[in-house]
DNA sequence: ATGCAATATTACATTTTGATGACAAATGTT
DNA sequence: AACATTTGTCATCAAAATGTAATATTGCAT
């Protein structure tokens, strides 16, 4: 649900952390960074990052103690850890200490192969949660087909439409001002004209009401609270 | 897919690593090494090895911990392991198994015996995986045979459409983003522009769309998702 | 009813996204 | 070695989606 993935970067090397900040950037992500362990569990505790990019070679060896830490501890143990690691053969230092990260990058890396490889452990991580069908009436929203069918026949929409109709199911029964419908479904630091909303609301109500064979306007849901917003309701006005 | 089996050697004894080494080229395998449970964790999540040889007497113990990280993660769950022990010990054996190891070894060993292990756990292993055929309308395809038929006519098309086919009958009603489906097809640490992808897709509809003497066209079943990816679907857009 | 403010609808320029043919490197085959 | 096939990338075109502003309509207080 949260647009941009928060990444924590944990490396003692000023040099290396804006490199891999610059590269998370242009690839969409959010991110803060530590430069030594302690900071590191702090900052861990404190935002709940998405993901943890860690190098193995701070100072002391604490690298992999902060991985072996946040692995026991239930409350950080499912924040994946991606390590990074020189490509030195420390062979006989390394034994024992395979903590159970998600990943590992060698250094020097390829800022392309280090976001392909978030992108695929934070797919693993998050993919898991597969969302069940809403349905009302007979109108049904699958997220995992990402599908929205009206008496089994496909509605078609948009993508903003479908986060909307989207956010709108998940949320019923509820008035949401047009500001925080933009914060759900545009995300938090998109700025646009008011009126945007109501015109992909009016797409969307477009799309419901030519949907049914049977008659029923399913556009009816989507109703319009004057002066508060808009509401996903099943009652009637 | 490979012709080779590709088996990842895990001992920290040089002279072992290369023993076995040896021994696995003469009887056609490929084989990788690895000294550390670090480098061998690095080395499945990176080679995807068909089978794993892992020491249990790895310094702290760690072997053990391998293993069993293996299994509980769903990634690598279904990589066959054989087990390498110093000595008969029911105690091992014991705990092993409850790890979900495939087969055990005990040093020494004749080469012959290794083989003969390996062999036996690849065709348990591969076995499973030749499941019965997948068929839609009069689409099947026969992963045993490794063929794509359309109305009992053969169907030509690249290996990678055909793994990208198999990857969408065997997941089908469900929308996977370009970089799932690279994971899923190509491997996890293949990284490829997003649009080669898009190519694929093409060059497998192009296949199907021809292959029909009925007048159904089978490419329909491959479905574009606008800014979610693609989707293999009976059911219409 | 009237006027006003809020919302709906429409039209359109711009941006984003996907399909496809061409090409060259890599790979396999004869 | 010559040839064919497969593969990944790119450029280009077409289609779809998007956001904004202009215009129309609606609901409501008076």
């Amino acid at each position: 649900m949260t647009p941009e993935p928060n990444i924590l970067i944990v490396d003692d090397e000023a040099a290396i952390r804006d490199m891999i900040g610059i590269a998370l950037d242009t690839a969409g992500f959010r991110s803060t960074t530590a430069s030594t362990a302690l900071d590191a569990h702090v900052n861990i505790i404190d935002q709940r990052p998405d993901l943890v990019l860690l190098d193995w070679m701070l100072p002391g060896g604490s690298g992999i103690e902060l991985a072996r830490r946040l692995k026991r501890d239930e409350l950080t143990a499912n924040i994946p850890i991606i390590m990074l690691t020189a490509k030195t053969s420390e062979d006989n230092k390394v034994q024992g200490l395979d903590v159970g990260v998600d990943d590992y990058v060698t250094k020097p890396f390829s800022p392309r192969e280090l976001v392909a490889r978030i992108k695929a452990v934070l797919r693993r991580s998050t993919g898991n949660l597969k969302d069940k069908p809403i349905r009302v009436f007979d109108l049904e929203m699958d997220p995992a087909s990402h599908r929205v069918m009206v008496e089994d026949r496909a509605v078609e929409m948009g993508p903003t439409e479908y986060r909307l109709l989207n956010f709108f199911m998940t949320h019923p029964e509820k008035v949401y001002s047009r500001d925080h419908i933009q914060d759900q479904v545009w995300g938090a630091n998109v700025y646009l004209e008011e009126r945007t909303v109501d015109v992909h609301i009016g797409r969307l109500r477009k799309a419901l009401s030519s949907a049914s064979k049977t008659g029923i306007n399913y556009s009816a849901l989507i109703q319009t609270v004057r002066g508060a917003g808009y509401r996903f309701s099943t009652r009637h006005d």
